[in-house]
RNA sequence: GGGCUCGUAGUGAAGCUGGCCUAUCACGUCUCCCUGUCACGGAGAAGAUCGCCGGUUCGAAUCCGGUCGGGCCCGCCA
């Protein structure tokens, strides 16, 4: 479409999807949609015109005519003696539409997911899935800059892999399996083989939450890297924000401001601030008191990050210095202070974007903590072959998990996690 | 799982302290007019038993109860 332009004078054929009709009478202007976008055709040919009677939004055409630049022409350029080609006709009217920005308030979402397939072909919606795409590829491209590797993890799983989350059960030719909610115990298993490596990957989680940012299914960038420490652990995670945040903003600029998105603020380095800090600023700033509690609150979440922006210049935060009491099984302990686990979360923009942490590679510390944090056993099937990665070897190694739907939503500055989900899946909607 | 909210043509809204509602508007759709539209413009038309069931009432989109389906917040997490 955009190479229009370059070929003016040349007889060409165009082909898409009917985005909109202009019928003037003599003049009719005609838009097509294809993947690099619109272009205009005119068509005076009164013939050619009433092929397209009754046709809605959606028909796929073939249009053949002469490319010629006018300014008047969106792009600089439409094609003028039209011969029209219905390749597929539309005869339903669409249920939603395409050529207008779409409705995201919450109470119409419902509208917007059961209609999904049309409504992605929506040009303003269409962009979140490039901005998404394009999210993907910057992560990919700074992971590869630093040596990862990527790989692919299985999604049918012989048992819960990180106990107590909860997770979906199903048949499998008569035993049980279950939908991973994380590619945690491969990632570090992987750990033995690239030293550093990365998916990108659904996880399945079957909790019932009902929030703008909880899905059943979602996308996971999961990096895990050996003979590293905490604070670079922390430096990659931070970097690959940092990466995402200019890249995307590097080429998808109007897209962005087609959906109002504010430019992403980070210094060099992502502040750290411990939990308790946070805490005790929280609680003298707001009033509420949250001193104590092993956790972050969603409105402190979101209060840290003003808090940030105003003081620190970063819309991103890195929450440190955890309670080992509320660790998972495999996370390390401070070597310093025992009572903390190496782990941060990375917030930003009000959500919790990612969890990073230092893993506990010791094999016989790994299976004493498995027993008395997860209450797993180490023979069951489910434990058995990720403890065998460590038997033969694991170096000091950490990774981060951080959610690509999050993280979309954030950077465009979506309400609902869901508007950045092609097809979500949350407690009531199984499709389409 | 707990709390709070919402449900009106294909879409988005108004009406909702009961009667003037034979339900209003915009977008979309259909017909006609229009030679530079690009959220085209103009004239007209079709399209909703107001989520569903029951109750109160002379009378219910409107009040009450139940039910179904959404949404938001909390818990939990990415």
């Amino acid at each position: 479409m955009n190479e229009l332009a370059a070929k003016a004078g040349e007889t060409v054929t165009i082909q898409g999807w009917l985005h909109k009709k202009r019928l003037l009478g003599g003049l009719n202007f005609i838009t097509l949609r294809d993947r690099s976008g619109i272009a205009q055709s005119l068509i005076d040919n009164k013939d050619e015109v009433e092929k397209l009677r009754g046709l809605q939004t959606g028909t796929v055409l073939a249009l053949t005519g002469v490319s010629t630049a006018d300014e008047r022409a969106p792009g600089g350029a439409e094609l003028h003696d039209v011969t029209v080609e219905v390749l597929v006709p539309v005869i339903y009217e669409s249920p939603i539409e395409i050529d207008k920005p779409l409705d995201h308030k919450s109470d119409n979402l419902d509208t917007l997911f059961e209609n999904r397939v049309i409504g992605l072909r929506n040009l303003r919606e269409t962009n979140i899935f490039r901005i998404q795409a394009g999210v993907k590829e910057a992560a990919r491209q700074y992971l590869h800059g630093l040596d990862f590797t990527e790989f692919n993890s299985p999604k049918l799983l012989p048992g819960a892999s990180e106990g107590g989350a909860e997770v979906f059960t199903l048949d499998y030719f008569g035993k049980e399996a279950t939908l991973a909610q994380s590619g945690q115990f491969y990632k570090q298993i992987m750990v033995g083989v690239f030293e550093r490596g990365y998916e990108m990957g659904s996880t399945y989680r079957a909790e019932p939450s009902a929030t703008t940012r909880h899905m059943t299914e979602y996308i996971t960038i999961d990096a895990e890297m050996g003979f590293i420490d905490f604070q670079e652990l922390l430096s990659v995670t931070g970097g690959l924000l940092k990466a995402v945040s200019t890249d995307v903003w590097a080429k998808y600029e109007s897209q962005l401001k087609q959906w109002n998105a504010q430019p992403i603020v980070l210094p060099e380095s992502i502040p750290q601030l411990p939990l308790e800090k946070i805490h005790d600023l929280y609680s003298e700033a707001t009033g509420e008191n949250s001193r104590g509690e092993k956790d972050m609150r969603p409105d402190e979440e979101k209060w840290i990050t003003e808090y940030a922006k105003k003081n620190l210049g970063s819309e991103a935060v890195f929450v440190t210095e955890w309670p080992a009491s509320e660790m998972k099984f495999y996370h390390r302990k401070s070597t310093e202070n025992p009572e903390l686990a190496e782990r941060a979360d990375l917030i930003f923009r009000g959500v919790e974007i990612a969890t990073i942490s230092m893993r506990e590679n010791r094999y016989d510390v790994l299976v004493e903590q498995l027993k008395t944090i997860a209450g797993g056993d180490p023979e069951a099937d489910g434990f058995k072959y990720y403890l065998q990665a460590f038997q033969y070897g694991l170096p000091v190694h950490g990774g981060f998990g951080m959610g690509l739907e999050r993280l979309t939503q954030k950077i465009i500055g979506l309400n609902n996690i869901k508007e950045a989900s092609l097809f979500p899946r949350d407690i009531n909607r199984l499709t389409p």
